[in-house]
RNA sequence: UGGGGAGUCGCCAAGUUGGUCAAGGCACCGGAUUUUGAUUCCGGCAUCCGAAGGUUCGAAUCCUUCUUCCCCAGCCA
């Protein structure tokens, strides 16, 4: 990933991973046993210490697709595992059946293989399901009454609403909030055996009504929900909150360090307080696992609310989630975007918890890097104008060579043909020059990448005064490749196709989404924010050894920018690309 | 107004037992190389760490006050 004369440095430091590396060094999860597989106390008890010194997940809900926020998520969670001999667990959250489909599920693991994460490792395959806990999740919830630390509430959620208090006034005891641990379990257990309609009953933690933390005011942890769930099917009709299930997850799975984003910080109490009850109950190992708070991905240009990213698709703003504008990962993969490029742009941005806005350039910027080295070389002329070579014989061709990729003469080259009438980019010629201008106009010699360096004699034009063809003189001893190409020295270096055997192929030229760094901000309506220009598909013409690229494949197209087959549209022998990024260009 | 967090160069971000510690990346500005106006290479780029006081021989790092921004009142996650 970095070059070759630049040496790897070490990524930066951050403060999760300070956290890891003093429990590591203080020996604090040493000591935990696993069975192989997720459990209770009970489970793991017996079994052999941990071969994994930590455990770390990344806990999707399956109810839509994951965006560029989710990849800084699982980058640190696979990469933190990776660097400190640990795994990484991919588990789904999928505690709410009426928001979650096994089509995410599926996407969901298209995308983290994408990223090259694994959590296949040591023989293990930790892949999981959080609805795979209901039964433990269920036994914990009627320890929990039975001790005297949750109670069935009948209020309706109004009422739960209007007694929970404000931001600044305590909230009023419910009524129903000195039940007996008999009578609790009793109708928890009609709860749970479908006795009572969605809404009738909630099952909550009893803390402290008046706490300053409103997420301490006897949270809900568990509703009635007569839902067919994507996994358990009609199995169960109480469902646990994500308040009340992911604490138990992590621990279940033996995760030390769990890593969540800034909004969770209020939860963290109960985290702790739901985990340590639990444990005295001798129903989890210790040490507990701890939440650690970091903050989310915020891009310029880029929307990443899910709310947002619905509205784009279902509005039809985009050609669907993997159009290449979405900032989804298949959105990405389509676009022509690496992994490599994601995780060097993960590294670069760093960890921390203070609230951040990263330049779109920098996201950018870590493609380009990866793709500069990754991706062979090729000729495109996207804005085509026909350059005649007056002097060159009609009806002759001949071949000239080009390197797959100037830093790696390993890659070897190809034939590039070559006639008296090629095709240029538009832009390359001005009749007019302005002022440091050197490539194309009467009078003025540049060379013909890989080919020969001609003289401008002049142009064409239609009735109408546009340009419709250059006129050039060829110089034959300049021949790229043979001895005498250096005894003229141009500032111009042009690429061309030769208009004989072009591949004329679809390309889309992708732009930023959004027209301004901040999409909405104020009183706008993101929607207003939208770039028109983000597509342009245009028809350019490509040299022919295009004609064979396979789909997904990226190339650098010379002087434009880094592109990929198109995974979704291409055809066998008829690819059509897709820009991911521009090169960069101190001239425009 | 209650609680929880965060403020170090344009954008990120190291640095928090106080002592050449103001790292690094991106951006930007110079200059060199270059058959991509690309890449690469070299050099420059915070007397200052949200503000004001204070402690100290010495503070981004300790104390006080102030200030700005973010999150929390789903039977969502």
């Amino acid at each position: 990933m970095s070059s070759p004369n630049k040496p790897e440095t070490a990524p930066a430091a951050n403060f999760i991973k300070n956290i890891v590396e003093g429990d590591l060094a203080a020996g604090k999860h040493a000591q935990r046993r696993w069975a192989g597989h997720p459990g209770a106390a009970t489970d793991h008890a017996a079994a052999p210490l941990d071969p994994a010194r930590i455990r770390t997940r990344f806990p999707p809900e399956p109810n839509g697709y994951l965006h560029f926020g989710h990849a800084k998520s699982i980058l640190l969670n696979f990469g933190l595992a990776q660097q400190f001999g640990g795994r990484c667990h991919l588990r789904f959250d999928d505690t709410n059946p009426e928001k979650e489909e096994q089509e995410y599920v599926d996407s969901i693991v298209d995308a983290v293989q994408w990223l090259g994460c694994s959590w296949v490792e040591g023989g293990e395959t930790n892949l999981y399901y959080a609805s795979n806990y209901f039964d433990w999740m269920y036994q914990f919830a009627e320890y929990l009454i039975q001790s005297g630390h949750a109670y069935v509430d009948s209020q309706s959620a109004e009422e739960m609403r209007a007694k929970r208090g404000t931001l600044t006034e305590a909230g009023k005891d419910s009524p129903f909030r000195q039940r007996s641990a008999e009578e609790n379990l009793d109708l928890f257990r009609r709860m749970k055996g479908g006795e009572f309609t969605d809404g009738a009953h909630i099952l909550r933690a009893k803390i402290d009504m008046a706490s300053p933390n409103i997420n301490l005011r006897d949270p809900a942890i568990y509703r009635i929900r007569h839902a067919t769930h994507h996994n358990t099917g009609d199995a169960w009709c109480v469902y646990p909150m994500y308040t009340y299930a992911h604490p138990i997850e992590d621990a279940l799975e033996n995760i030390t360090h769990s890593i969540c984003t800034l909004e969770f910080e209020d939860q963290r109490p109960f985290y702790d307080w739901l985990l340590e009850r639990l444990a005295e109950g001798g129903l989890l190992q210790r040490p507990l696992p701890q939440q650690i708070e970091f903050s989310r991905l915020n891009l310029t240009y880029v929307v990443l609310s899910k709310r947002k990213l619905i509205q784009l698709v279902e509005e039809k703003h985009v050609e669907g989630w993997d159009d290449p504008r979405m900032p989804t990962l298949v959105g990405a993969r389509r676009r022509g975007y690496t992994p490599e490029g994601f995780r060097l742009f993960a590294e670069r941005i760093g960890v921390s918890k203070s609230d951040s806005l990263i330049e779109y350039g920098l996201f950018e910027d870590a493609q380009r890097e990866v793709l500069n080295e990754a991706a062979q070389r090729r000729i495109a002329v996207l804005d085509p104008l026909k350059l005649i070579i007056t002097n060159y014989p009609e009806g002759r061709s001949e071949t000239c060579q080009a390197p797959n990729h100037p830093l790696k003469p390993e890659l070897g080259k190809r034939d590039l043909p070559f006639g008296r009438e090629l095709w240029i980019e538009a832009e390359d010629f001005m009749e007019d020059p302005v002022k440091g201008y050197h490539r194309l106009y009467p009078g003025n010699m540049a060379r013909l990448r890989y080919g020969y360096v001609v003289k401008c004699t002049g142009c064409e034009k239609d009735a109408a005064g546009r340009v419709t063809a250059v006129l050039c003189d060829y110089l034959p001893d300049t021949k790229s490749g043979t001895p005498g190409a250096d005894s003229v020295k141009v500032k111009g270096n042009l690429h061309w196709v030769c208009a004989a055997s072009a591949y004329t192929a679809e390309i889309r030229l992708y732009d930023r989404l959004f027209k301004v760094p901040a999409p909405g901000a104020g009183e706008r309506d993101f929607l207003d924010d939208i770039n028109p220009q983000s597509k342009i598909v245009i028809t350019a013409q490509l040299e022919p050894a295009l004609k064979a690229a396979q789909p997904e494949e990226r190339f650098q197209f010379e002087r434009h920018g880094y592109f990929v087959a198109d995974r979704v549209d291409s055809r066998d022998g008829a690819p059509v690309f897709n820009r991911a990024v521009t090169l960069k260009d101190a001239w425009k």
